[in-house]
DNA sequence: ATCATATAGTTAGATATCAAATCAAATAAT
DNA sequence: ATTATTTGATTTGATATCTAACTATATGAT
């Protein structure tokens, strides 16, 4: 394999996985309640889930995204009640997230809505595979989380 | 493994994926000259790779974008001079897409800011493994995108 | 102690994307 | 032929995301 060709071969996973990322973004907003999106969803899962008390920061690292995204997000999650955002006595800069009783309702109602989808893929793909794939993708991730803030 | 997990595990794949596109898009978009984003980079290479005279339409099917976000892209495109939208003479509902020379310049500059970035990535990472990735990532971006337009 | 630097979060502005609705042309049906 | 349906593209309006710049607090250096 040629560089030119290795180069294009990678621009092409890439491509890829654009590409899936947007098909599976917009299929889980449509089943989503309305006005809510799957980045919403998330941050309330990964609290239920790991527990809440976080920084907006360990929020916005835990998916990599910028700390204005996660503060629109969090905005948007505290507009709805799904969560409350209070100082930190620890650190006065600092704020912590918690969840609420709504905010766990939602997550409920969430996941109503997308385990169908979910159990039809499992239904309908190679689900053993599928899930193989994930150590490379953590790797690819790491790698490019590290790489991010190496200039120019 | 409990369908819960299952389901944690299906979702997970997905936040690795968006997460990947997140991290590779915006480097992308650092490296691209000023004002230019990585979609436009694929639409011209897309263009000069297969040929260009393509319509909006089958652009945005290659890429599984909406015809609006095409739209976009091409205005774009056209304001910069990189790309010649014309009437299609065989539908007159229809445009057909050329390239120009400007645009064929861009993709070579493009390309050189690109590619120094694919090349570390090649050296850092286990490019085979990484590579031997795409075809269950095709698997999946073909399900995607015909389970999309099955309702509700 | 004071001042410089670093860190947490927000604000401002730009843009890529989507869904829904619209417009125009082509095709199909009666 | 005329009308209805389908198809290609655009317009409109909303939102999620980014970068850059800003504010406030905390930490470190002299």
């Amino acid at each position: 394999m040629d560089l030119d060709d290795q180069r294009a071969r990678l621009f092409e996973l890439f491509n890829e996985i654009h590409i899936i990322q947007q098909l599976a973004t917009t299929e889980f907003n449509r089943r989503l309640p309305e006005g809510l999106h799957v980045s919403h969803f998330a941050v309330i899962n990964h609290l239920c889930r790991l527990g809440d008390g976080r920084t907006p920061l360990q929020l916005a690292s835990a998916f990599q995204v910028t700390k204005p995204t996660m503060t629109h997000t969090l905005t948007q999650l505290g507009t709805r009640g799904f969560v409350d955002v209070r100082a930190n006595p620890a650190d006065g800069r600092s704020k912590l997230v918690y969840i609420t009783a709504a905010g766990r309702a939602f997550r409920e109602t969430a996941i109503a809505s997308l385990n169908p989808t979910l159990d039809a893929m499992a239904d309908d793909l190679d689900l053993p595979a599928l899930l193989s794939l994930l150590p490379q993708l953590a790797t690819l991730r790491r790698y490019l989380d590290t790489a991010r803030d190496v200039g120019p």
